[in-house]
DNA sequence: GCCAAACTTTACTCATGAGTATATTACGCT
DNA sequence: AGCGTAATATACTCATGAGTAAAGTTTGGC
């Protein structure tokens, strides 16, 4: 049998290939989203505009995603999958509460600073239907909920001073989110070290000590 | 000459009168435009929808603005005007750099989840033209610098430990700023409790003390 | 009571942009 | 070679919503 036959299962198949192909591209297409949605706003950026950063045509970009919400969706997602990747490494990494909760949130800020960070956090609910935004909604609460588990843990090993894990969560939530208002990707402050200065303030507060 | 002639100023005459019935109506356009893009959205706020929810036509709110970005801007500046307030309070108020710094974090956090707030926190420039966004840079800058000087001054008098500015500034208008995102104004706290919370963290700090 | 100004409405225009039906091209497979 | 399928493009439809012109309505001043 020739080693060109449909029998040979190789790695790279013509159907495999095609699809990681596929894939690829579509997400070359919510990156390339991303990006246009941070610049000009989600409402402000057609599909047309879009199409036209990509060098292909609007009908092109609806083969790979059913509308334009389902765009920003994959957008928004594609962001708290970095910050969800902090929980899973701060469990590795170890340490006391109070520095798992640093781990966590220095990838929180350096998703935030990243391609995908103005969709999280500027998302406005208001723009998605009801299936979409409970999505949302519930990815925000497992972020919020992660946070508040280990400020509440941090308090119960000590390594946290008390206070209301709500708050506090919001607090340091809010601090992040906003890095993606003011950074701009020329900063002089990398994220690794706006992550630091921000985090330093919330450790040790503002009093003298 | 008789009392009733044209040339008596009474303090309410008709002219007068009209022309703070005109502000007080056009107020209220602001006031309805501020509450229906906190609900919808800015884009997904029709002017229709809006003047359906103040019992006029579209029309009428053009006799008030020039366009549904003026508006926006209007709801923007009501906004950014409580929080300056917040600095002259301070002043008055008086004690050292850290105490006046609470003081106007006090109001910001009022003033964020007022009417106002979210027009404030969530207004994208890009939705403005060039000589409107180049406005509220300036008031967005005014405020920046404003909290950032509070901070030098506390660092200089020794009310506040030895920080970054620039990064203990963004750090607590982030954390305020998102307070707009998650209150609610059936919450179980009011405004000031959740200021003082929040502002608590800040002074004090995660870290045990 | 009548006039003029301010105010408000009815009934449009017009541009934009999401989404789609249909044609065309490219490419792997036998 | 030539068939079939996936990918892309052309050329629309259609709804929405900002903004406006012109006509009607109210109100205060005489």
């Amino acid at each position: 049998m020739k080693a060109t036959s449909r029998s040979t299962p190789l790695p790279w198949s013509g159907a495999d290939l095609r699809s990681r192909e596929r894939d690829w591209k579509r997400n070359a297409v919510i990156l390339a989203a991303a990006r246009a949605f941070a610049t000009r706003g989600y409402h402000n950026t057609s599909l047309d505009d879009l199409a036209a950063a990509l060098n292909v045509t609007k009908p092109t970009i609806y083969s790979y995603v059913d509308s334009k919400e389902e765009l920003l969706f994959e957008c928004f997602k594609h962001g708290v999958d970095q910050i969800l990747a902090g929980f899973s490494e701060a469990e590795t990494r170890g340490g006391n509460a109070r520095e798992r909760l640093m781990t966590v949130a220095r990838h929180y800020a350096i998703a935030v600073t990243g391609d995908f960070g103005w969709c999280m956090v500027r998302l406005e609910e208001e723009n998605l239907d009801k299936a979409m935004s409970a999505k949302i909604k519930t990815l925000k609460s497992d972020v919020d909920q992660g946070l508040r588990k280990l400020i509440r843990q941090g308090v119960a090993d000590g390594s946290i001073r008390s206070c209301d894990p709500k708050m506090a969560a919001f607090a340091l939530a809010g601090a992040l989110n906003w890095i993606a208002h003011w950074h701009r990707a020329n900063d002089a402050l990398s994220p690794e070290e706006i992550a630091i200065r921000v985090l330093e303030i919330f450790e040790l507060g503002l009093a003298p000590r």
